[in-house]
RNA sequence: GCGCUCAUAGCUCAACGGAUAGAGCACUUGACUACGGAUCAAGAGGUUGCAGGUUCGAAUCCUGCUGAGCGCACCA
């Protein structure tokens, strides 16, 4: 029985004892069944009744009482207990918990899954990083988790757009092609322009693809190195996130939004919902209408658009392509951009508590020898997201920047990362996958297999450890929901590495297979059915955070 | 000055408003005739920054304070 199964049986009690005038509520909408931390408490512990006792104007044990004895009379059900101010505490009879791992098997990869944001479209925009330089620490993060939460939302149905909003037009792109032309003619960087050797690297490249350059007249030649610059640095940005294994289905282009005229639109369009006004020559948008501390700019005095004019026809844009909710991910030096954004789509007419979802991530820190590393895109001395590759791997460097929440702002010690990688969790987890995969090797080579389901006996995994690793597997939809719908794929993270220690004890205590001439046993099939299923879950979390689930390490 | 975010073990991080706040690292002590020891067992380590409030119940929600990061352009 999964904990999905347990809950409907116990809002059917709930429902029951309604119907039959021993309680007057509304029956709820989700009953939460939970694995309680102690085990003295159950397998499963509910506490909805102590949530129904103020509606029901009884008191909190009374409600579990008239629950408890209606949950006794399912199937599968061996024992209810009330505890503390009405905890309801449910024990499963072994073999109902044990069918799990069979349920487990058969759903393969589609477990855990689930079609709560079915029908939902959502646009995630991740990274967006300007195209005048590598990606740095800050940008791999969002790879990281952005890729994750693309999978995660996936797996519970959604049908998501990974998008990266390439900012080619402005003055910084200018500043760019000027950097490399600088360095081209052997010249001083300009003032404030982008220094390192990525710029160095990128002139070469022009200069060898395009021989006659430095011979053009100066505006021509400062267009070639704009074109051609901007070529360059965002095909790197392509292969180095194609290497991270984060893959995004539109590169949408800030230029072409200018170039289109969507911007103009755009403007009209808002103007059109009466929320755009003049004032000294200039446009605005009356984004203070939804809780922006100041008007916004969309067309300057002298004529020009803003960036935020652009900002207003890429939301439109992505809403115009069928997105219904358009999630950004945005640094937290962008934090200020939360409101205005809002703005944008409630000035649009749209509902920004549901059409818009921005979510801030806090920053990374890198030490190196207890020094903090400062990144910096124009300094030249930034750590780069191949950096990162280089020095930990893909896999640990997605897990490390997945694991904990965006809230929180994390530290990464490189010395501890490069020389110490078994400190690191990804490989904790990876670890697991690959001790099970060496134990189906195994039992291939004896010819032992788990055999047939139905000549499956659950009731036999009834040790401490193998309860406890059933009870967990069984937490996985649940995770992977609630990632899903607070679009926080470290959670998956986090119960990966708990799965993964509860494997570990099941190993370390419970012998799966037979040593030397001992008989292989109804009890080695019935653990072999548990192992193949953790083995099932764990690469099925891996695979969310887009990290590999190897068979040897 | 205004605003956003954060503050949990020595360190790095967890914890749908639930029961005794959990892991890893580091530290102490054990388990290798090994289904892979990148493992396991045990120990020690906390007034969840401070003070109030709401609640049957608060690390979590609300208010104030302290500290840290960041943001407050007719820049992009």
């Amino acid at each position: 029985m999964t904990p999905a199964e347990l809950s409907q049986a116990v809002q059917a009690a709930v429902s029951a004892a309604v119907e039959a005038g021993e309680l007057t509520v509304a029956v709820p909408e989700h009953v939460t069944v939970e694995r309680p931390k102690n085990r003295d408490h159950g397998d499963y512990a509910t506490n909805v009744a102590l949530q129904l006792a103020k509606a029901a104007g009884r008191p909190p044990r009374a409600v579990a009482e008239l629950l408890a004895d209606r949950l006794r009379g399912i199937t599968g059900v061996a024992k209810v207990d009330i505890a503390g101010p009405g905890f309801l505490n449910i024990t499963l009879d072994t073999a109902t918990a044990g069918a799990l791992a069979r349920t487990i098997v058969e759903a393969g990869e589609a477990y855990g899954r689930n079609r709560d944001l079915a029908g939902l479209k959502i646009n995630l925009e991740f990274v967006s990083a300007n195209p005048t330089g590598p990606i740095h620490i800050g940008g791999v993060r969002w790879a990281a988790v952005g890729d994750s939460l693309a999978r995660v939302l996936r797996a519970c149905g959604a049908d998501v757009t990974t998008e990266y909003y390439l900012n080619d037009a402005g003055v910084q792109i200018t500043k760019f092609a000027a950097s490399l032309q600088a360095v081209a003619n052997g010249h001083e960087a300009p003032e404030g322009g982008y220094v390192g050797e990525y710029i160095a690297d990128i002139a070469k490249a022009i200069t060898d693809a395009v021989p006659g350059v430095l011979d053009l007249p100066e505006a021509e030649q400062l267009q070639v190195f704009r074109t051609e610059g901007l070529k360059l640095m965002v095909g790197e940005i392509k292969r180095s996130m194609d290497e991270f294994g984060t893959h995004f289905d539109v590169w949408f282009s800030e230029k072409s939004l200018h170039d289109s005229g969507a911007v103009e639109q755009a403007t009209s369009r808002l103007r059109e919902q009466g929320h755009v006004f003049e004032q000294d020559g200039a446009v605005f948008l009356r984004t203070t209408d939804f809780g922006d501390d100041k008007d916004r700019v969309l067309i300057k005095a002298d004529g020009d658009t803003t960036y935020f004019a652009a900002d207003a026809a890429y939301y439109l844009s992505k809403r115009d392509r069928g997105t219904e909710v358009a999630l950004y991910m945005l640094g937290a030096d962008h934090h200020g951009y939360v409101n205005r954004l809002k703005a944008i789509a409630a000035c649009a007419g749209d509902d920004m508590n549901h059409n818009i979802e921005v979510k801030i991530g806090q920053f990374v820190k890198m030490l190196r020898d207890g020094e903090e590393v400062r990144m910096s895109k124009r300094a030249g001395n930034i750590i780069t997201i191949d950096d990162v590759v280089e020095w930990i791997g893909v896999d640990a460097a997605r897990y490390t920047l997945a694991r904990s929440s965006t809230d929180s702002t994390i530290t990464l010690d490189i010395n501890v990362l490069t020389s110490q990688t078994n400190e690191n969790r990804v490989y904790y987890v990876q670890y697991a996958h690959s001790r099970m995969c060496a134990v189906q090797r195994n039992a291939d080579e004896h010819g032992i297999s788990r055999g047939a389901a139905e000549d499956f006996k659950p009731e036999l995994l009834i040790t401490e450890w193998e309860s406890d690793l059933l009870g967990h597997l069984g937490e996985f939809p649940r995770v992977l929901a609630s990632a899903g719908e607070l679009r926080e794929p470290h959670r998956v993270a986090t119960y990966l590495e708990d799965l993964a220690a509860k494997y570990h004890r099941f190993y370390d205590n419970c012998r799966i297979l037979p040593r030397g001439d001992e008989e292989v046993t109804d009890l080695t099939r019935a653990r072999l059915w548990l192992a193949d299923a953790t083995r099932t879950v764990v690469a099925n979390g891996l695979t969310l955070l887009g990290v590999t689930a190897p068979e040897r390490m």
